[in-house]
RNA sequence: GGGCCGUUAGCUCAGUCGGUAGAGCAGUGGAUUUUUAAUCCAUUGGUCGAAGGUUCGAAUCCUUCACGGCCCA
């Protein structure tokens, strides 16, 4: 990439000539600095101690950070150094350091923002506040650009997405909200690894994009000239795992559909996708209540979740109900009758203004109408099973109804947190599935499936009876960190190009 | 894709009816040895998102575009 002509001030500018000065005086850029604790540590051990025994005990300690504020009071200062833990304040006394350090390089050099070590004796100033008293001080890194304001830090949101090193220089609750993301995803790998799960790492480039119906992105490779897709779902590898005996097996990792963006769609999302054998979707129903109840009470401490002013429970017994039943359910105008007759039910779709295209059979509108009028309802936690056949092409069919599926996906506060069914294991029906999804992709369905010969091949030797789920980390991260949009649990988020 | 809102100093924001561009923080100079949004005095800093238009005169009114936010599809 050729040099961009970066936007220079006065600030910067002064920063330079100060960072000139120090370049001339030797290592601008040392890397012999060790600390020998972090700030959060300090406070843990030794913010109960009185300034008494903290006298007594004579406790020095090395610590780097970024210096966050700085408050000169003529020949003492207090500044706030950050690390990865927390903050602790410096008390720097021009008589405690070299000859001229503190009025020539403390005050003059040092900005806001520079990286430093420092070293001293811990102490506690008169208003209580766990300090060190610096006798050593050395800046490690100087910083050229000017942080944000300290008080409101930095709120202009596309700042916030564009440039995530300030935001999370800046906001506690933003590092907090990617601390509470890697602690959930540390939760479900343990909770699956406990469970005998094996995790695995199918790929992300395919030759035929499979295991959802979306749009994929598209790319080339060279040396094989061949057209390859990023993928939409692992679905189908990790099934072709179960097939070779990895009757256990998950993949956390990233999907990428070439759709719109908006406040719950990001181009690449990260997924967990687990397939278990000798398992059916109730199974993984009980399976994920058990998951996401242990998981609000390990991260939130309570199996309560609060949610933009919403509060959802769970610690009761998760609503389980069919598509047809929550449909009914939300609306009592509609019967039963309007949604088991094609024409009823497409009458019933076009009174409440959705648009149909002449292809959908039943089991889609019924989708269509379960998503107008019952979805966004679906508050507290909640598994809507029997999932039309027609919208499920990798779901086993129900013994008892084989116009629905063995299928159910999961909704906390109106949205769409899992999918998940058992698989289908017949090779025939399958790759009747496939003819009929390739059926709609020639009617002009570009998010239709492809066939997928080796996938079938895979079935014919054999899928034991299993099922398989899908779990939305991104969204299920939004609702732990009480986050309204998927940009906020997503360090980089997709954004036009500047 | 549609609707609404936003874009002014490094950051957070004012800017009245169209009449010379403002504050706080940060910076710079000074005072200050227990402050914590430190305080006090002085002070630098602007292509008002971009381009066009209306007007004697535009940050302000109009048009188009860019980027972002929210809502809808």
């Amino acid at each position: 990439m050729s040099e961009q002509i970066q936007d220079e001030n006065k600030l910067i500018a002064q920063r330079r000539e100060k960072l000139t000065q120090i370049r001339e005086r030797g290592v601008a850029f040392p890397n012999d600095f060790r600390r020998n604790v972090v700030a959060g540590e300090l406070h843990a051990e030794y913010g109960e101690k009185s300034q008494e025994e903290l006298e007594s005990l004579g406790v020095r300690v090395r610590v780097a950070g970024r210096m966050m504020s700085r408050r000169v009071m003529g020949k003492a200062s207090f500044s706030h150094l950050q690390d990865m833990s927390g903050k602790i304040q410096l008390f720097v006394q021009r008589d405690s350091l070299p000859e001229g350090f503190y009025n020539e390089i403390y005050k003059k050099e040092w900005d806001v923002g520079d990286i430093i070590g420092a070293e001293g004796q811990l102490f506690k100033t008169k208003t209580g506040e766990l300090s060190i008293r610096c006798d050593e001080l050395k800046l490690l890194t100087k910083s050229l650009r000017p942080l944000p304001e300290k008080f409101h830090g930095l709120t202009d949101q596309e700042q916030r997405y564009r440039q995530r090193y300030l935001d999370l220089i800046m906001s506690e609750s933003s590092r907090d909200t990617f601390r509470v993301r890697t602690q959930m995803i540390q939760f479900i790998r343990n909770y699956l690894n406990k469970k005998d799960f094996m995790e695995v790492e199918t790929p992300m480039m395919q030759a035929i994009p499979g295991g959802a119906t979306a749009r994929p992105f598209m790319t080339h490779h060279n040396a094989l000239d061949m057209q390859l897709f990023l993928r939409v779902a692992p679905e189908l590898y990790l099934k072709r795992l179960v097939v070779g005996g990895f009757e256990r097996v998950y993949e956390i990792n990233r999907n990428f559909r070439n759709e719109g963006l908006s406040t719950r769609h990001n181009p690449e999302f990260t997924m967990l996708e687990f397939y278990q054998a000798y398992a059916d979707y109730r199974d993984l129903m009980d399976l994920t209540e058990e998951m996401l109840r242990g998981l609000a009470q390990e991260i939130q401490g309570s199996t309560t979740i609060n949610y933009q002013g919403e509060s959802y429970d769970f610690g009761q017994p998760f609503v389980r109900m069919t598509v047809k039943e929550s449909i009914l359910h939300f609306n009592p105008e509609i019967s039963e009758a309007q949604l088991e007759d094609l024409e009823l039910a497409r009458a019933l779709a076009d009174s409440l203004g959705i648009p149909l295209k002449p292809t959908y059979g039943l089991g889609k509108v019924q989708i269509e109408i379960f998503e107008k009028t019952a979805e966004h309802r679906l508050m507290n936690p909640t598994f809507i099973t029997a999932y039309p056949t027609e919208v499920s092409p990798l779901a086993r069919r129900s013994d008892e109804d084989p116009f629905v599926t063995d299928r159910f996906e999961f909704f906390v506060g109106g949205r769409e947190i899992a999918n998940g069914f058992s698989e289908l294991n017949d090779a025939e029906d399958q790759a009747e599935r496939f003819r009929m999804q390739v059926e709609e992709k020639e009617a002009g369905d570009d998010e239709a499936m492809h066939f997928d010969a080796d996938y079938v091949r895979a079935l014919e030797h054999g899928l034991p009876p299993t099922a398989g789920e899908g779990i939305g980390i991104d969204r299920l991260v939004m609702l732990f960190t009480d986050s309204p949009s998927i940009r906020d649990v997503l360090l980089f988020p997709h954004m036009r190009a500047e």
